[in-house]
DNA sequence: CATATCGGTATCCTTTGGGAAACCACTATC
DNA sequence: GATAGTGGTTTCCCAAAGGATACCGATATG
């Protein structure tokens, strides 16, 4: 595994001394949360390539073409980030030639299928949603 | 409502000639739409500015002090960038003076009420994996 | 009189994200 | 002999994201 990186950052309510009165959101709800989640998740790229990989292991050039529009330095990159914080292993078959790298989800990173199921079901509603408008307007009656 | 900006951005499978036979993942499952949420909330801000309204309309002052961090300039852009995708409404009350601004989270804003709910849950399990890991094997090994 | 609040805007600046292309050694295939 | 595929790394470069600071006119508060 690769050297550390980050871990945690938005730790603001974790200081001794809080700087002002904590406001309702910030400390008591979700947003420290997802701001946890935010750091380790965001960019363009890391969740489409979990999604790459929650049918299966993938090796590397195959993950690649499953990631429409990705670059290799980018994939590395983001799969070095993913590795480091246990999402995902990384498998080299030394024995072939060339050799095979394989990454195959980690259990941890099953973890997240919640969330992909989450943006998955928005998304998709959000399309149909921006085709035709009042198509999907039961469901924001549903909500609001 | 401010002049219009992105829609869609990742089209791949509405083109007329693919210019692939499409993989398993990326015209038949979540990817396409998974990329597509993230193009509208990506970046730093957005989630957390409507995590800050889920409890109810707030001013702009009073939603900056909420979301703690940001600039104020970096508020009024996301915020117009998410009035513009019908996330949220803003709202200009001229009697008073200084002018209120109200901001309030829109009913289809409201329809992320899911995916900001799997993210919450997923980075407070996050938080507690990191500071003692094995506390949270259960949830992994319920997932593996 | 000084200061703070309101809802921003304007300007300048740095950092990061991310893309393009070349390149590596080796093998298999045409 | 040329080409493609394997798993990347390296270099160069640009655009976007985002931070810091100053400022606006009005009003209220000390």
């Amino acid at each position: 595994m690769p050297e550390g990186t980050t871990l945690i950052s938005s730790d603001l309510c974790a200081m001794p001394f809080p700087v002002h009165p904590p406001t309702h959101a910030e400390c008591t709800g979700a947003m420290r949360s997802v701001r946890d989640a935010l750091d380790l998740l965001g960019g363009k790229w890391k969740l489409p390539i979990i999604v790459g990989l929650s049918n299966g292991p993938q090796r590397f050039k195959q993950l690649q073409r499953e990631v429409v529009g990705i670059t290799a330095k980018m994939l590395s990159k983001e799969l070095k980030e993913l590795e480091i914080n246990g999402l995902l292993t990384r498998h080299v078959q030394a024995d072939t030639v060339p050799v095979a790298v394989t990454y195959t989800l980690a259990s941890y990173g099953k973890t997240l299928f919640p969330v992909i199921e989450a943006l998955h079901q928005w998304g998709q509603q959000h399309r149909t949603h921006i085709m035709h408008p009042g198509a999907a307007a039961m469901l924001e009656e549903a909500a609001g």
